[in-house]
DNA sequence: TTAATAAAAGACCAAAAAGTCTTTTACTTT
DNA sequence: AAAGTAAAAGACTTTTTGGTCTTTTATTAA
């Protein structure tokens, strides 16, 4: 079990590979970006259609259809992709699960996993999406297996 | 979903409760850590059986037995309670879920990832079991719902 | 030495996450 | 208008995680 969900995961790497892709002003499709990430096709398929309802994709069917992103969700930051698959619970969540562990109510653990958890929480609300994308464009990270 | 599996979860508190209850050389039974740390009883059992085995606490059966841990278990790391039930990938493993990411082949959160995972992990090395259940004993941390 | 106690073991069930497959809808080009 | 294309939708299956229940084994104290 990793810090996101396998869905998250997915999506997050669909969404750097569309923005890699869409700079241009190009559509790409599933087939190409499930190819492109290493994911099942048609899993990847549900993430996108609920990421394109809830506008962090775009997408156009038919011939010369595909996802893409414009420029507003170019410059959305990547807290957006997770908090749209997994929920806010990783930015606010206790490390011990506990409902009611807070300031005033700390469980053993909260004042050193808040720190660590606001440092992911800064990590994903001050990157862009686009950001991330750049280093794509270089060919200095990868996004596959 | 937390960073910790529930399993996880239910483990660090029990420890933690055990640790609080041992110090003064006493057991203590199921039922009280699981109604103590508000967790299912059957399957803290089990989780207590698996943390037993590994030599995470000790336990002792029939009428006087329970669970408790002795000096060298008090003195270990949180971090062995969270490998031995979650495994050492939250410590080592992408945050994109990418086998083969690495420095020199890395994801494109990659070295931000890095230096968040390397703080949980000092946190959890550094850091003994007794010394999280010193909060416990002055009242200041708890751990219920 | 037997009755009570408490953990160990294991079979079982439920829910959630992950993944597959088929059909439908929308769009575009000829 | 028709044929082809590609996403949307939805039914379905599998796997993993989380959780329950019953039986067995070991221990101890009367």
């Amino acid at each position: 079990m990793g810090v996101f969900s396998k869905t998250c995961e997915y999506a997050i790497r669909s969404v750097f590979f569309i923005a890699h892709r869409t700079a241009s002003g190009n559509r790409v499709g599933i087939k190409e970006i499930a190819s492109g990430i290493d994911s099942p096709e048609h899993f990847l398929a549900k993430i996108l259609q609920d990421l394109s309802r809830k506008g962090i994709v775009q997408s156009a069917k038919g011939p010369n259809g595909g996802f893409y992103m414009d420029d507003a969700a170019l410059k959305r930051p990547l807290a957006d992709v997770v908090e749209a698959v997994d929920g806010k619970s990783i930015f606010t969540g206790c490390g011990l699960g506990l409902a009611y562990c807070s300031e005033t109510n700390p469980c053993p653990l909260h004042h050193e996993f808040k720190a660590i958890r606001n440092q992911l929480k800064d990590l994903l609300e001050q990157t862009r999406i686009i950001d991330f994308s750049e280093n794509l464009n270089l060919g200095i990270t990868k996004l596959k297996k």
